[in-house]
DNA sequence: CCTACCGATCGGTAGG
DNA sequence: CCTACCGATCGGTAGG
């Protein structure tokens, strides 16, 4: 199998899209400071001016590659958890995926999110904001299905919903700090602990325990 | 006031020492990668072969700087913790400790260990094998003091310690995140979770109530 | 999309 | 500790 640029362009590709898959792959291994044009072309065998030229500035390749990781994780995490119900199902399905992606390397580098936001946490700018909007995101779409939760009288209705939006959220952010350095039991710790948090709002503890057998 | 290498000499400290100093300082803010012996050596308005010398190369440096960092944290989290009574008391303490270094940026970028373990999670060598040391000490001095509290019946006997460990360690990356990304509430909901989770081990609710109380 | 090039900066070395 | 330098690589430009 080739794998030139002109060869997966018959295959209906853009070399912009093409570029920007290759380019996401390395920047989540390495971070967005280490995607540099030159060894992406050097990658792909185009030239680095021709490469330069269809982005404009390595910022805005940084960008394109940020909004291209989240349609990722809108493809991939997002989209197949609405086909489950929604609230603590959804939920479930939304964190199980989450796991997945790192514990499975979706990405080569795991999660893409969490490095480089470190990457850029210090560094003003509309790289960090892009980040930083994307993290608030991951954590809305959480804390929706918990609100969804506490109107279906899953859980219980004094649930803060922040609060535990952002007990889940660390507990991602631990899996994939641990996973990806090799320590033991990340995944299996994050799975036990978040439907723990989850039980420990539930409305009706029989009722949630067949919920989460099913899940 | 001077801030020249040698008038920092005169106040008792080795060249080596203030190279240290300032580099664990600019690699807090920009990371391991972007700690270049360049700046560093503009910065203290040294020659950058005479800093290379200090140091033998860049690996060195980025290893002296982790383990600079390392000194920080015992000195300004886990010995002052030492002072506080061991178990639930201690354990509070520490992650109290943990929160204030990066909500107040002890060190300017906040939590030091969080973004480089990011940095390197995908290169293997000496570098990341340091760090993930490191990310496992910072865990087992948690997991010690859960396992103390167990013993002196703070905690119940059968409390999951390495699993509580993961838990808390996940709400200090949570926290470092969404406060170093200027989210809101990052530290508040910490502190609050952390202490509803260890809350939920209580032996005895009430006595619990009252440890937390005092802390 | 390309070749050829720019100034800046990188880690590191020679020689003192 | 220094000056002076090395080859490699960076983001970006000129000109086609």
């Amino acid at each position: 199998m080739s794998t030139s640029a002109s060869a997966s362009r018959e295959a209906g590709l853009s070399s912009r899209e093409l570029v920007l898959r290759r380019a996401i792959d390395l920047a989540s291994l390495e971070g967005l400071d280490r995607l540099t044009i030159g060894r992406l072309a050097g990658d792909l065998r185009l030239s680095k001016s021709g490469l330069f030229a269809l982005f404009g500035s390595k910022e805005r390749l940084q960008l394109a590659v940020i909004e291209g990781a989240r349609a990722f994780y809108v493809e991939h995490i997002i989209l197949p958890a609405q086909r489950v119900p929604s609230g603590t199902r959804r939920l479930l399905a939304l964190i199980e995926r989450f796991l997945l992606n790192s514990e499975e390397h979706w990405l080569p580098g795991g999660c893409f999110f969490t490095p480089v936001a470190h990457e850029f946490d210090s560094r003003p700018g509309p790289i960090r904001d892009a980040i930083a909007a994307l993290i608030q995101e991951g954590n809305d779409v959480l804390a929706q299905q918990i609100r969804v939760a506490v109107a279906k009288g899953e859980l219980r209705a004094d649930t803060d919903v922040a609060e535990l939006a952002f007990e889940l959220q660390g507990l991602l952010f631990a899996a994939n700090l641990h996973g990806q350095l090799g320590l033991p039991d990340a995944f299996a710790r994050a799975r036990s602990l978040s439907r723990k948090a989850l039980r420990g709002h539930a409305a009706d503890d029989g009722a949630f325990a067949r919920l989460l057998a099913e899940s």
